[in-house]
DNA sequence: TTGTAGGCGTTATCAA
DNA sequence: TTGATAACGCCTACAA
């Protein structure tokens, strides 16, 4: 019988259930060539005695660790925590574990680091948010060291197996359309910094857009910020500037449009009456900030337990979509153009 | 010597430093009982040799794995994300890693919940953010188990060496102070959710500031929110349709201040000159949002690279202080009372 | 289909 | 001060 105390083993139950451990291991690794009635008779004492395999144990035997990693430089908190969520839907009543690894992309030896990390702690297999799931090194990085990975972008970065994907160049698209069909023609756009996969996606499907309908971008009508709140003022301002006047403002993404939020009210103009703005991401701020923003979401949640999925049971149901379709959340700070301005 | 292709083990730098096993062990956990002249070869070859122990055997050996948790239930985003980075700051560069867990503290097995997954992983310990940290039972649990915990709240809920601690109840009534010294007498309050020991500790500081100016807090001056931004629209209107007008509103958290920000404008009363409001936490909001809004700081990552330290570290100097003082982040949602007001 | 022997990389015990 | 030997709890290879 098991000592007392402390959590039955893998021998209490070969014992008890009057098997080898080997038989007990199979049934815990759902092994194909047991007899019925031995998993049946296993599976009994199995749930009798509480067991639960030891993870370190099977860690050392197995040279992996059942841990998840996430890798992340976002500077989106909500974004980061809602994909915590996600995978922790996905990897609820297992023996998996979710570690958080934040790193620093501006940092000369962030690979290195991170090699060192999976070699220390032998993860199943790691999570990459954007920005740094667009490094293809990283990617490689994991191949080579034979640690799973998924990465979660706006774009083909991957074969589908390691990749969770948003659409959002077409979800710029019909953001464009929908301005467009209530009437604005002259949209200016907040541009992410340059070397984001999603601050490309997001100003391509722009682009795009406005020339499927025939609208030209003027110079002044587009401007870079960096996806800080800080920097969506200062391209705002710049936007606002310029001649002819626009009438509505896409930012790539929330904080910068929260950022031309405070442009607009500086130089006196109305949301939505005089300037309509979109954001992208859905964050907090958008529903907080006045008037409420009209913006762009992805299901963070679901696209984080996916990938989870995809490491840890990739043949199961929920592993299989890579694509996940972002939605427009109407609120209150899109109007049409009025009349002259 | 060492077989190319995986990382060396104790066994590698045994030979090859011409020692035992155990020897080496004893490098490693650094113990005294060691000739000079020994360590200083096994040290050598370790350099060499670039080994690091492994810490999947560690766990099993020692049936307690090199892994912080954290555990939390709370709402905000930016808090939790910051509490990851001040974790991480006091764990870079060992062995150690960070898991991450939320749960629900409405479940009602949520202590059932934490036990199992305290068992299955055998942390170091755990790090307990508010308000789950204010639950008693679960650090009961966590001595029970044997496993380290340090518990993070805004008032002296247990002994230094489980404690990091803000000076909320100081910290709220020097904001009264501030605003009674600028001239506001009719302050309103929107409270955080009973329950709480946060919400506690700021009604509590706010009341006891009240007092010592001498002034009343009338029925209607008061309200209790939720901690979320729609409670706190609900709440400040209330606030704002009482008698006599207040002039301020001090909310228990920077959401319900946004909330308050709403429902002031739905009033058609402007911020700061007709309404001052402060919140609490200097969360992304607090500057997003317009006017720029006055708040109370804490320093989230400093207490919790503390925390994390006061678990794997417990004698060093980071690992002291227990106590944190807030700050006021003092933006543009206050001003004088107009007069007549 | 099941069992035996040995290994994963570390630490603990106890003797030398 | 050091070392041989046996755990820790599981898995793989190979044998039966």
């Amino acid at each position: 019988m098991p000592k007392s105390g402390s959590a039955p083993t893998i021998n209490d139950v070969a014992r008890i259930a009057g098997v080898s451990k080997k038989t007990v291991s199979r049934v815990i690794n759902r092994s194909p060539l047991l007899k019925e009635a031995t998993l049946q008779k296993v599976q009994k004492v199995i749930a009798e005695l509480g067991y639960t395999p030891n993870p370190q144990a099977r860690a050392l035997a197995l040279r992996r660790n059942f841990l998840l990693g996430l890798l992340h430089d976002n500077p989106n908190a909500q974004t980061v925590l809602n994909f915590q969520e996600g995978v922790l839907d996905a990897i609820r009543d297992t023996e998996f574990a979710l570690v958080v690894r934040p790193v620093d992309r501006h940092s000369p030896d962030m690979l290195e680091d991170i090699r060192s990390f999976l070699e220390l702690q032998r993860l199943y297999g790691v999570l990459l948010l954007p920005p740094i799931s667009e490094n293809d090194e990283l990617a490689k990085l994991c191949r080579d060291m034979g640690c799973g990975y998924v990465r979660m972008g706006s774009a083909a970065l991957d074969e589908a197996e390691h990749l969770v994907q948003s659409n959002d160049r077409e979800m710029v698209e019909s953001v464009i359309d929908y301005l467009v069909e209530i009437g604005h023609r002259r949209i200016g756009i907040i541009e992410g910094p340059s070397g984001f996969r999603s601050a490309d996606e997001r100003r391509v499907g722009f682009m795009a857009a406005m020339k499927r309908h025939g609208l030209e971008v003027p110079e002044g009508a587009s401007a870079q910020g960096s996806y800080r709140f800080n920097s969506g003022i200062e391209a705002a301002t710049r936007l606002l500037a310029g001649e002819p006047k626009i009438t509505a403002i896409f930012a790539s993404n929330d904080e910068m449009a929260a950022g031309a939020y405070h442009a607009a009210r500086e130089r006196g103009l109305k949301v939505p009456e005089q300037l309509s703005i979109v954001g992208f991401d859905n964050s907090p701020i958008a529903a907080h900030i006045w008037p409420p923003m009209t913006t762009v979401g992805w299901p963070i949640r679901e696209m984080a337990k996916s990938a989870a999925l995809k490491l840890i049971d990739p043949g199961s149901e929920g592993a299989l979509p890579s694509t996940f379709p972002a939605r427009l959340v109407t609120r209150d700070s899109v109007a049409p153009p009025t009349e002259g301005s």
